[in-house]
DNA sequence: GCGATCACGTT
DNA sequence: GTACGTGATCGCC
């Protein structure tokens, strides 16, 4: 509950937009959009509505004739995933999905946040709430900048609109794979200890093993699945869930998850007692004990009861995460108003916080923040914090 | 105006 | 596959 001030400060701080970059980018987005409407109604042959998923259904699948890939509960889902596989047999899908993807930044964040941007601070403040997720994570609300878009070009050129003040600059501090870090902390598990220990890089070596080749042969390729599986731990994994994300044979994704677990006994071992143990207790703890019940886990349904495998496995590793940043975020406010900096505490996303900095006091900043975030506990890996600086968001990630 | 639905942005 | 919040549409009150 202390947490409660440093948010209050973050809220009331806010964070400053450049409002005439994001005039510039609404105008450029409106001018792309209308020609994408334009070549949308020609490949359809007809004018209609682009958002709403009941129109287009009708056109792709009646109209067009398109296959229908997966159901929705009323209908045929037009998704990104299902509009990526009819691309490939028809121009229409390719222009669709462009196109929500710049109504979707038009709309949510580029013509929605300058609305709401303070007139007596000039900034924008959001809602960070303490109470609300079932992890222990933060949310933020009125506006959501936890969601703030940073894929692609589009979301570079939103977070340059994100700026620091005059004589000021953004530093911009992450905790790396700390979810991960956590997992090989609750685990024991030698190999995550020993990579984390030698501060390697996690996905090429998980990479290694999946695929049997040496660190120095794993492709990017390779690479990128293996950061795929990475994540897919930390969800709680499922041979269904990984080849959908991966794109790739249930049987092949099987194989992935079984070599990972057999290379990972550490891993394995600690899922399974966690299980078995949850199972009894009925609920799971984070590293600070915030408890978290798990009814799923003994439901009569096998989809429910899985899923509650997978929170059992999720929880403490995201929510040990969310204990720890916040007790950094309680001790980095401490030491700032102890020594008496001019540095402000912004923004937090869940891994990273956000800070304005007076341009003199760069390097001071800097050493606290990333000093206090490392040392906020003590895990059996080190904990690691990569930290950036620059006039806006996008150059400080 | 309200709620359900679909879709999609982040970690 | 975790955890969220928001916008547009649409049917209903």
């Amino acid at each position: 509950m202390p947490l409660i001030e440093v948010l209050a400060d973050m809220e009331m701080a806010g964070v400053k937009i450049d409002l005439s970059l994001m005039n510039i980018l609404s105008e450029e987005l409106g001018k792309e959009l209308s020609a994408l409407v334009k070549r949308i109604y020609f490949l359809a042959g007809e004018e209609f509505n682009i958002n709403s998923p009941k129109q287009l259904q009708e056109i792709l699948f009646q109209k067009i004739g398109l296959r229908t890939i997966k159901k929705t509960k009323t209908g045929f889902s037009t998704d990104v995933d299902v509009l990526e596989q009819l691309s490939l047999e028809h121009e229409l899908p390719k222009e669709i999905l462009e196109h929500r993807t710049l109504s979707k930044v038009k709309s949510t964040y580029v013509d929605a946040l300058p609305r709401i941007v303070n007139h007596k601070t000039g900034r924008l403040h959001t809602s960070f709430n303490q109470t609300i997720t079932a992890t222990g994570r933060l949310s933020s609300s009125e506006p959501n900048l936890q969601n703030i878009p940073i894929r692609g070009k589009w979301g570079q050129r939103i977070r340059q609109a994100f700026t620091a003040e005059k004589a000021h600059l953004l530093l911009s501090s992450d905790y790396s794979q700390i979810e991960l870090r956590v997992l090989a902390h609750f685990s024991r598990d030698k190999g995550l200890i020993e990579v984390f220990k030698k501060d390697g890089d996690i996905h090429t070596r998980t990479a290694s093993e999946l695929f049997g080749v040496a660190p120095e042969n794993v492709t990017t390729e390779m690479r990128r699945m293996a950061k795929t599986v990475n994540f897919g731990v930390i969800y709680g994994i499922s041979p269904f869930g990984l080849s959908r994300q991966l794109g790739i044979a249930h049987d092949e994704a099987k194989l992935y998850i079984d070599t990972y677990f057999a290379k990972h006994s550490g891993v394995r071992n600690y899922v399974d007692k966690l299980i078995s143990e949850t199972s009894e207790t009925g609920y799971v703890s984070t590293i600070f004990n915030r408890k978290r019940a798990i009814p799923e886990l003994l439901s009569t349904n096998r989809n429910t009861r899985h899923l509650g495998e997978r929170l059992v496995i999720n929880t403490p590793i995201q929510g040990s995460a969310a204990d720890i940043i916040k007790l950094s975020m309680l001790n980095i406010q401490k030491r700032l108003k102890k020594e008496k900096l001019g540095t402000r505490m912004l923004l937090q996303v869940h891994d990273e916080l956000l800070f304005e900095v007076p341009e003199k006091e760069k390097d001071r900043a800097e050493s606290l923040v990333k000093e206090e975030m490392e040392n906020a506990v003590e895990l059996n890996v080190p904990l690691k914090v990569d930290i950036g600086i620059g006039r806006n968001w996008a150059e400080a990630h």
